[in-house]
DNA sequence: ATTACTAAAAGACGAGTAA
DNA sequence: TTTACTCGTCTTTTAGTAA
């Protein structure tokens, strides 16, 4: 757990522009922003390096300090509890978009025994061997961003016949009453634009849909 | 400004529901939250209590604590930092919408001097006196929350003839090219799937709108 | 100008206690 | 059980100093 202080530190840090790149900050700046002294400033610019919050260059008139991953991780955090705070009534999300061909990796990765049975579990249906693909219009990717701190499932990763599965996330979600879930691996960045839907049953053929139809995503949650 | 520590203390109160009402809290378990002695729990709670950001009532078998007014917009501004800096790449947002017709209520306040002045001041245009009201889909009404903290310029109140006329807030925009503004007062609580826009011209003739025609917004900033 | 140390002052913490 | 006080201890702060 991160110190109150030390949050606020980093916070006005993050603030100053300090995810994007290393900023120059001396510790009296600091001071200045927090209304302490360039002695405490100093210690508490120490204090967050020591727990990797930030990484810190020293330089003759000053130092350049910017946020590490862990740092961001600490800031996404506390912002998510207070998107639980300041938004407690969202209740309906839909995204809007156009079916699109995916390239087969999903159909692949569910028919790995392994994830089908992590998302069975979690999910109350057997996956169907196969993702339909949705391409947001621009206003549900908008959306899809508020969704990013909403009720995801988490499935690790795994190791099997020397090869390492990443892990992955999972939004129940409806589509025209069918119950089906967004799929979306941990680690490695997707497109903003673009969900993979699993369900029970193959979707396309359960809800007659082509490419380029257009169709509604319904998430309730909270 | 708040201290750090207080600062937690408010957000967990916020977090078990402080918000919504009140809420019963020992200082066993705010210490056992914040992982401090209950005294010092004790402490922050009387502390919070003077600065008017949660109110009490003591009970026998504890107290019942709620955030005050104060403390959320306490909160509401922490809120607004980490939205500054999680959601840095904000770009272009788009309000997707029909044409509906309005009360006339716009007419007649951009029709008042002293608004016109203010507006056209701060927006580089002079606002045509009428508005043009929007009922928003969905999904933009998702996309509305999240411009609630964007670049929104505040026009202050005055009084005029015995009669005190309300602050407002605008927010440029564009619809088809047109360089226009979303207005909303700032008192007043408005319906969260309507929004009201001015321009230089009568944007339904200049763009030959009707009721129920669909229409985007085009929001860029940052 | 910086950073970061030391040491004195200030303030916060929690055990004990009363109500 | 509570809250909230006092009081001894410990931590944090800031002034002063050196690099």
């Amino acid at each position: 757990m991160v110190e109150a202080e030390d949050l606020q530190s980093l916070k006005t840090i993050a603030l100053l522009g300090g995810c994007r790149g290393p900023i120059w900050l001396s510790s009296q700046s600091l001071g200045n922003e927090l209304g302490i002294s360039p002695q405490t400033a100093s210690r508490r610019l120490i204090a967050l390096e020591r727990q990797q919050l930030v990484i810190r260059s020293m330089k003759p008139d000053g130092q350049y300090v910017a946020v590490t991953r862990e740092g961001e991780q600490v800031l996404k955090r506390e912002y998510a509890d207070y998107v639980r705070i300041c938004n407690p009534e969202r209740r309906r999300y839909t995204l809007a978009g156009t079916v699109i061909s995916g390239l087969g990796e999903g159909r692949y990765y569910m028919s790995i025994p392994h994830y089908k049975e992590q998302f069975g579990g979690c999910l109350g249906f057997e996956p169907f061997p196969g993702t339909l693909n949705i391409r947001l219009d621009a206003a549900s990717i908008q959306v899809r961003k508020q969704l990013d701190h909403a009720g995801w499932i988490d499935v690790p990763g795994f190791t099997a016949d020397e090869r390492t599965f990443g892990g992955a996330r999972v939004l129940p979600c409806l589509i025209r009453g069918q119950k089906c879930a967004i799929v979306e691996p941990s680690r490695t960045h997707y497109p903003e634009d673009i969900i993979e839907v699993i369900a029970g049953s193959e979707l396309r053929k359960a809800l007659n849909l082509n490419d380029n139809d257009t169709i509604e995503v319904e998430i309730t949650h909270d």
